[in-house]
DNA sequence: TAGATTGTTAATCGATTAACAATC
DNA sequence: TAGATTGTTAATCGATTAACAATC
């Protein structure tokens, strides 16, 4: 029992697998608000579009969450992913960058309901510094190094121009943050010891115009 | 000769090749304004962070694009991504749900800097309809089915309520829009013909808390 | 018990990569 | 020519899926 723990925590999990897991998280949540105790795979993978087998195959890397005959239970899977992704406590997330989508995110009040508090908001552009950003005052950019030392904050959003994006970002590693959500439209060279995740919209309307073009 | 070519139409071409084209434009267009007139597949892969041989297996499905020796005309290979994803005139797109990312969205100019364009903006919710968003007037969703029909209109944003997200996106379909980018955090149920990207930052940062937590 | 659904195995499927002849 | 880099093939690697014994 132990050792299969052990073997299991052994495994290198694949980040698709990873990835997957906030998704079924999502589901689960909106399931809980709609009155209902109990879901299958199958269910589940109705509601997400997937396979049934590949939501038992993800989970199964990490544990047995069901019940033959029952499937599982809303709740109880959801405390379970909230375990495996570390999402029992909230985390605190710095954002870099004010321009529309920095002042944007700073705002979004749909961070805090699923765990991320944005505690502070920076810019280096001197006009911009002290103003107001939503409920933030904006800081300096070059106090980060203080901020981050104050309370352990990993994660940042960047909303920097792209040009900036690479020095900003060294800046942040430098200084303690391994997890960076990147909205510059470019490529981050990072250490591999800190995650970078990315979003850019126009990818994702270039990629749908091919087929509807 | 026409064979290869009427070959190379009938396959099928994965969906995460694809999804990779608009990368590597990107790419190109930074190595453009940095007046670089070649690159090569190692060149580009080093600031990717992929491997060369994906780059040139990828391409390889549309053509022979690069010079033995020589490597891309980076401007040359950009016009060649342009073609392929239909990215030659300038696409209109809609938004609908003003709700700070709505907001945020339509006020972004990094959607028309990169060929879309922000037709109209729309909400069902009669106290925002008809006030500014932006340089929008916010017009009632009600309205979208005329609006569509006037012009040639395929991509929607959708940044609505998760709740009201299924049912304005059949709304959407019906009226012709068969591209949407869905920053609500559900998953779409949609026909087959109608193409759904997902925009979920949340998704990002529970995945990176995975390994930082 | 009978029906349902799990977790896991093995087979299938698809994507990535290394290697190299072709050639600029 | 010599050096560099392509496009493509074949091998490797990894992810998905179908099927089913176990069992609630």
């Amino acid at each position: 029992m132990i050792l299969e723990i052990m073997q299991r925590a052994e495994k290198r999990i694949p980040h698709i697998v990873i990835s997957r897991l906030p998704v079924y998280l999502r589901a689960l949540r909106l399931m809980e608000t709609q009155g209902k105790p109990y879901t299958s795979s199958q269910e589940l993978a109705a509601w997400l579009g997937c396979t049934p087998a590949q939501i038992r195959k993800d989970l199964s890397h990490f544990g047995e969450f069901g019940k033959q005959g029952t499937g599982y239970s809303v709740n109880g899977l959801q405390k379970h992913l909230r375990n495996i992704l570390h999402l029992n406590s909230e985390w605190p997330v710095i954002v870099v960058g004010t321009g529309h989508i920095g002042s944007a995110i700073a705002n979004y009040t749909g961070f805090a309901e699923r765990g991320f508090r944005v505690v502070a908001v920076f810019d280096n552009d001197p006009i911009k510094i002290g103003s107001q950003v939503g409920q933030f005052v904006v800081r300096d950019v070059a106090e980060v190094a203080a901020f981050v030392s104050e309370q352990p904050i990993r994660h940042a959003m960047l909303s920097v121009p792209a040009d900036a994006a690479q020095s900003v970002a060294d800046l942040l590693i430098k200084n303690g943050i391994n997890a960076i959500l990147n909205y510059a439209p470019v490529h981050l060279t990072c250490p591999p010891s800190v995650q970078v995740e990315y979003i850019d919209p126009v990818l994702h309307l270039q990629v749908m115009t091919y087929s509807v073009g």
